[in-house]
DNA sequence: AAAGCATTGCAATCTTATGGCATTTAGTAC
DNA sequence: GTACTAAATGCCATAAGATTGCAATGCTTT
């Protein structure tokens, strides 16, 4: 595991600038997906809306994080496992989204194989799990 | 099947209106879902786009539509199987997404059962494959 | 036919996302 | 260390997408 952002940025080839720091640290914080909202709030004094969006851009197409949409559409973000490349996304993990507080996690569990109907070719298959977590059922159980 | 709009309007106590019933009329044209700007482009002549919008919301809340997000967090909309109620949607089937010509398709497989982790409860799970689906495939085939 | 309520359309507003361009900054060569 | 080059950032304007309030319209019931 190198979670040294510095480092990160070096394998991809890419700059290593104070705000592409800032960005990293910030996901990497959580093991929870991170919100593009949630982030503009936390970076917004430090760093430009429009700088966020293309540092966003450019890790998910370097492999450096994923992206997974929630229901409403928006962004999520998390830090990829080392495993992944520009060309090709390794995230074949089952998402979790709780609907009751709506942080989204990657679960320890790996994609099931799914059987295509003929003529279809998959790349990547994702699995989004809705429901609620383990903190939100625990908050459920006490005020019960 | 019934696919008389008015008759599922009236099963799910909506009004029935010519608005409404265009909506039902264009998603259920062809099995693949539809995206809201192209139903934007089909029926903005018809029906504006505040309305288009909140019908789609509460067909989808009503359990007439399912909504599926696309990579760009783009809503796209098709209609549940009859097996779909206000309280719990049951379109637990896998989504073919595919990346050369963007159609969703509403495969004729389950989503497979997943092993929850421990504190997690899970309601709904999504399974979206993205790849090229057998039209785009036919055309590589074709120019290669 | 009239009344009451839901639905629609329009205008205004807000949030989210993108493109252009001048300025700044990181990396490299000297 | 200094100078140079290419890339990245910030700010501006703009576009696209979504939501709210309200007046007008259209259903439905009596």
């Amino acid at each position: 595991m190198k979670l040294d952002p510095v480092n990160i940025l070096k394998e991809h080839d890419l700059k290593h600038t104070k705000q592409r720091v800032r960005v990293l640290e910030e996901i990497a914080l959580d093991t929870v997906a991170i919100s593009q909202p949630e982030l503009e709030k936390k970076l917004g004094k430090e760093i430009d809306r429009v700088t966020l969006y293309r540092i966003l851009n450019t890790y998910e197409e370097k492999g450096i994080v994923h992206r997974i949409m929630d229901l409403n559409g928006t962004a999520n973000y998390a830090l990829c496992s080392s495993a992944c490349s520009e060309d090709h996304h390794h995230d074949e993990h089952v998402h979790f989204n709780c609907t009751t507080c709506g942080k989204i996690y990657c679960l320890e569990v790996t994609v099931p194989k799914i059987k295509m109907p003929n003529g279809f070719t998959a790349k990547t298959v994702n699995t989004t799990a809705y429901g609620t977590c383990e903190k939100c059922n625990a908050l459920i159980a006490i005020s019960a």
